[in-house]
DNA sequence: CGTCACTTTGAAAGCTTTCAATAGGAGTGG
DNA sequence: CCACTCCTATTGAAAGCTTTCAAAGTGACG
């Protein structure tokens, strides 16, 4: 509680199903049903390595970016340098959405980013052109804040190892290829997006391997080998779909 | 961080500036500029008991509620047992915009409260009708979002005392008069709210009194008799105005 | 005025952090 | 391609803050 030492913050991918969906059409075709990220077509490709921001707290929030590759942290820092990750972002979803006046957080590249962006005022007058748009970003952000309820349970109520297992089962829900999935940040982000230090994280990694539940096939690439018992871990609250197919398409707004 | 013995979460405030705004208007009135809250002055007004609760997790999320008097708590439960205030809702804010097919909190009263509601599938086509309204409520799920990142930032990386002092003091901000404020809660409602236990909160609470920054004036009152110095503790971040005035209202949503 | 629920205190235990030092990997340059 | 350096991760041991367990206060309510 006390550290001074280390700086960025992540913001939790947990991109929304109707926006992820676009990726799977081309933004070329005539648009029998254009996505959000669609908006983003036309704009030239920028990429950022590991370590460049794209958005400082404090800064009026003009931009607004489609995260084509690579990861993104987001992060708040108290005065003294605590920093508290409040997301990663993945491809497939957008950046910047969410806030007002002024950006509440800063965002910085983990790994070598690929993006695209859009000042805020351009992609909201293109958003109010199409009530689906609109229906989108509403879904969007409600899928954020469902993110952001998770984290708070998990920061307020979880030990530390239910957070380091919750957050690997999350990542594997997200973007697992069988039972391994791919951690690119480092244990000084995850450490900051918990709410624990590198030390804590480690050996809570540690501890998994030793009792064989994980185990490392790379360097940041982990095996999760007893899915169910990480699962009982966790508390079985972070892995769940929604068990309801897609709603039909209704008007606007999603009813 | 293994207690399984308390139940129920709160949902923080944080209401729109642009909504609260609608208070001081009339509902009756032709709507020179309708707000968000206008859209409930047909519905009966309901009451409830504290305990009683409007939204149950897990429920599909069928209703949205308007806030008139009273104070709600909105939480998430592990299965074990803890549980995780997201935030108090306060009059003047709405409760159950920002989830989609279910549920994923409950809400129940911490004190009487009186509401109106509307079934979300009414209250979305209403706000669809009015370019406006759209982006109010996109400002008001933008604020939310903002709450929620300081509450991660507050549960991750904050010290026991910092949290008590941050929530004092948000709550100073929100409805403070003078420089007393009124905290309807109970120490466990904080307790969950800050990710504390209820001994914690007391005994941060005693050492605030014995220093002289506070002082019980009433069961649920309390004055913050040294602003500054409380600020200084909680890390001069809860309670920052913005220092713009409300921008001009452009088109639909806000650019 | 008695009961019940909530709050405050105290003391000990525990989990996470802090401090320190050792590994381990990645990248660079010879 | 190997050596060297630097940064990140892992471990250990001790300290610290918060929790747990218990018990005494306090206030609200009937």
């Amino acid at each position: 509680m006390r550290p001074v030492k280390q700086i960025g913050v992540v913001m939790y991918s947990q991109s929304a199903t109707s926006v992820a969906r676009s990726a799977i059409r081309s933004p070329i075709l005539a648009d029998p049903r254009p996505t959000l990220k669609d908006l983003f077509a036309g704009q030239p490709v920028e990429s950022f390595s590991a370590g460049e921001a794209l958005i400082w707290e404090g800064d009026q929030p003009g931009q607004i970016f489609d995260v084509l590759a690579g990861v993104l942290r987001v992060y708040k820092v108290l005065p003294d340098g605590r920093r508290a990750i409040i997301g990663f972002i993945y491809p497939g979803d957008v950046l910047g959405v969410s806030f007002r006046h002024r950006s509440l957080f800063t965002a910085d590249a983990v790994t070598a980013v690929k993006v695209r962006r859009l000042s805020r005022g351009r992609f909201l007058s293109l958003v109010n052109e199409s009530p689906d748009l609109q229906s989108q970003l509403f879904a969007l952000l409600c899928d954020k804040m469902s993110a952001a309820h998770d984290q708070m349970l998990l920061l307020g109520r979880k030990s530390a190892e239910e957070r380091v297992v919750s957050f690997l089962l999350a990542i594997h829900h997200k973007c697992g290829e069988g039972a391994e999935i791919e951690v690119p940040m480092s244990r000084l982000d995850m450490a900051d997006y918990l709410g624990l230090t590198i030390e804590t994280v480690s050996r809570m990694m540690t501890s998994l391997v030793r009792r064989g539940l994980i185990h490392a096939t790379g360097r940041h690439r982990i095996a999760l080998s007893k899915l169910g018992a990480l699962r009982d871990i966790a508390g079985r609250d972070e892995d769940e779909d929604d068990p309801r197919p897609a709603p039909a398409r209704r008007a606007v707004w999603p009813n």
